[in-house]
DNA sequence: ACCTGAACACCGTTCAAGT
DNA sequence: ACCTGAACACCGTTCAAGT
């Protein structure tokens, strides 16, 4: 009756395995959103009792620090087309757009810094392009410290409702404009530049705001690349 | 009997006051952190039942934004001493100090996009520092965006245990030292770039990531500026 | 106008007990 | 080895009722 071996170093299957788990825990992430991903909740997605999911996983913390990487099972690194600047800039867009994709990822992965094996595939990866572009180790491995936390940290911001008045109720776009006038109203002799720059402050997308803090970005590490390619051929190098 | 007459329009104290409950949920906040500040306890705080909260405050959320403006009360603009860039390095680094002193304020704030009164002060006098730099007003209100969105998000990233393995235990040290201990051991033929740089990775502290990664975003701006400014020298503008 | 008691529908986690 | 019942100590929120 037994049918599905797997083959492994597991004599019987045990019903429910760590993967079973967090597979599960991603269905009712997506279904319910963060708020919603409880361990009962969880536990009844796999037909058994909440006390249960102790004797594999030791609390939620582990639990979410799992499923952390698991959110990033199927995240896809760019082509190899372009220069590095092409490249990385592909990169952040397609994390974004990847966190974006899977409801409340962000919210999960934001503060976790977790080594799983789906994002050690992809820091591998990044840094290897990065060496290839001539950034120095120690430069390297900041850099794919600071892309991630860029990235998370924004769309971290992208995910809650754009101002107090809130989620329920009106669009983005109504709600940008109301921030607007509510800035044009200010008393303009101690507010001079919120009420001149009202516009401009609430009227660009989350998309133009993360292409431009990105484009800023990878300016800076075009300048680092420069410099340092620069000391390496005038500098005092022991070569 | 009534001593302490406001002076406004408020005839009879209320016993509770919005300012009150805030002042409360951060003191609350700073005891118990994040995890403790429940309606709850922030009722006995205040010596009354949780179900009073409701008359003063719609629901949780509107006291974490009212929390979250509160927590900028304190927050100092830097001196206007030095250049652009050091102004706002000093901005960005002042940002970063406040809300590292304030218990778990980065969990707070961080998703929450809320124009409270001490946010708009800070946010003007930024916007005026941007705008005598030189940069265009569309540019000023973007850059003013994503200091907030970097700073916010690099210290939600620094609040969270260095890795899965905890912040019960050993300190950040040994934390770093055993992951770099992890990633070494690592099949080199599969992870060559993770084994090499694995010391880069894990030995920088949080203090030299953040700075790091803020002078590339100081250059990014340099570079902006520049930019724009040699096309307003040499550009086809109608002036 | 402002506060409370009681209740609803939940939480994460432990632990003795079952198989 | 793996799962459950029962319990502990909590949550946010509503709502009729009190003053």
């Amino acid at each position: 009756m037994a049918v599905e071996g797997k083959g492994d170093d597991s004599p019987q299957q045990p019903g429910l395995t760590r993967q079973a788990l967090v597979r599960a825990a991603l269905r009712v992430l997506e279904r319910e959103g963060v708020g919603g991903l409880s361990m009962r909740r969880l536990a009844s997605e796999l037909g058994v009792k909440a006390p249960s999911l102790y004797w594999h996983v030791r609390n939620k913390e582990e639990l979410l620090d799992l499923l952390t990487d698991e959110l990033m099972a199927d995240a896809q690194a760019p082509p190899r087309e372009g220069d590095w600047r092409e490249q990385l800039r592909e990169y952040c867009v397609r994390y974004r757009r990847h966190l974006l994709g899977k409801r409340d990822a962000a919210k999960v992965v934001a503060g976790r810094l977790v080594p799983g094996p789906h994002l050690l595939r992809l820091m591998e990866d990044q840094l290897g392009r990065l060496r290839e572009a001539g950034f120095a180790d120690a430069d390297a491995a900041m850099i794919n410290y600071l892309l991630g936390a860029f990235v998370q940290g924004f769309v971290l911001q992208e995910l809650g409702p754009l101002s107090a008045s809130e989620a329920m109720g009106a669009d983005r776009r109504e709600v940008a404009t109301a921030a607007g006038e509510q800035l044009r109203r200010l008393p303009p002799e101690t507010f001079p530049h919120l009420v001149a720059l009202a516009g401009d402050l609430t009227g660009p997308s989350m998309e133009a705001r993360f292409s431009f803090a990105l484009e800023r970005v990878l300016d800076g590490l075009s300048t680092l690349l420069e410099q340092s390619s620069g000391v390496r051929e005038e500098g005092t190098s022991h070569e």
